[in-house]
DNA sequence: TCATACCTACCTACTGATAGGTTATGGTCA
DNA sequence: TGACCATAACCTATCAGTAGGTAGGTATGA
């Protein structure tokens, strides 16, 4: 038994699926070529689409949450690290046009399992509860400068990555979606960092 | 006889339901009952889904268009048309927790039919230009201050309140996206950020 | 010998789409 | 006027293909 089993295998094509085409758009007979068993045998594996999209949306998020430890660890200030989280869902975007799991299961949240569509609201949670952490330490170091409180930035801050991503898709544009997080990034700092910059 | 023609009353039922499921998660089937006439015959009216999904695209494209005029027309400063802006977004929202039909497309963009494809693209596009042209004299007039080009400006602007919508959407809090709308263009009218361009 | 992991074969329901028939309406012309 | 015809707008019936899912059998290795 590899490293890889089969599982993951099926997990990796089916959010590739998911990321480039949405829940609704893909099949168990697509994942049948590309993991090279049948259907028949994904069931196995994962009983039912939602058994299946249920642990896709898991995984993601236990990778994204390992992704905050890792920039809380490596990075020491707020915008080092807000850049790496912008960093993240960039390469996601530039890596085969992807999508983030989390966004393109929002918007397919309306025709989501119930255990699905928990997942989603739980990844939307930690991203900004994790945003929210580092806007406000920022601030109080002096390294961020913004108005109103972390949580509405943090809310901000998300959906304006999100949406960046489907736009920069829909216009086959990636510099979209850049230079929507440089100027987000941009604008938070302080005149004090700022100016430093320049 | 009625005012509304069966076209029209196809139109309108489709496009709730790729505002509320996307394209891939509704059918002529689903069509059927609410209008009131059988598959078949709304085939007569619209050949193929791609008909379908263009003629949706296009006239949805046509009232924002219209709006955009209209806000012009009754605001004189920016700011005021930019609240008018993120208010016919938000109201989208608020009735039937739907999701605009640009946004919803372009999280459906890899799976649809060219014609559509085209359709969403230009509709980014228009949004864009609005309102890369409203930051821009905006600014002329010392109504608004920001940093960067009005064009990337209108990128973010527009990712932020379509990503919005549907982290709203899966929060169950419409208020998120009234509160992003809100801190995205208080900022931009803040005094402090005026300020630092000096 | 028993669980794991795969298979073939099949199911029901639905997908977008087509063929061809029916009905109502309204215009043309001997 | 009335016979005729065209068209619009619907219908039933059907298609081939796909959806997610199940039943039951088989190979393999501990």
């Amino acid at each position: 038994m590899q490293v890889t089993g089969t599982a993951t295998q099926i997990l990796d094509v089916a959010q590739e699926l998911v990321q480039t085409r949405g829940y609704n758009a893909f099949s168990y007979k697509d994942l049948e070529a590309r993991v090279g068993i049948r259907t028949a045998s994904i069931h196995y594996h994962f009983p039912t689409k939602a058994d299946l999209g249920t642990a896709i949306a898991k995984r993601y998020r236990d990778f994204v949450n390992s992704k905050f430890a890792e920039y809380e660890a490596k990075e020491v200030t707020a915008p080092k690290r807000l850049q790496r989280y912008a960093g993240l869902l960039e390469s996601v975007l530039t890596k085969g046009n992807r999508i983030c799991v989390g966004g393109m299961l929002a918007s397919d949240y309306a025709t989501l399992p119930l255990e699905v569509q928990t997942e989603v609201s739980a990844f939307i949670h930690d991203n900004e509860r994790w945003l929210a952490r580092v806007l406000k330490e920022g601030r109080a170091a002096g390294e961020l400068a913004f108005d109103g409180t972390p949580e509405v930035l943090a809310t901000t801050l998300f959906s304006a990555l999100e949406g960046a991503m489907f736009v920069a898709r829909s216009t086959g544009d990636h510099g979209r979606y850049r230079r929507t997080a440089e100027w987000l990034i941009g604008t938070l700092m302080s005149p004090r960092v700022a100016a430093r910059r320049r």
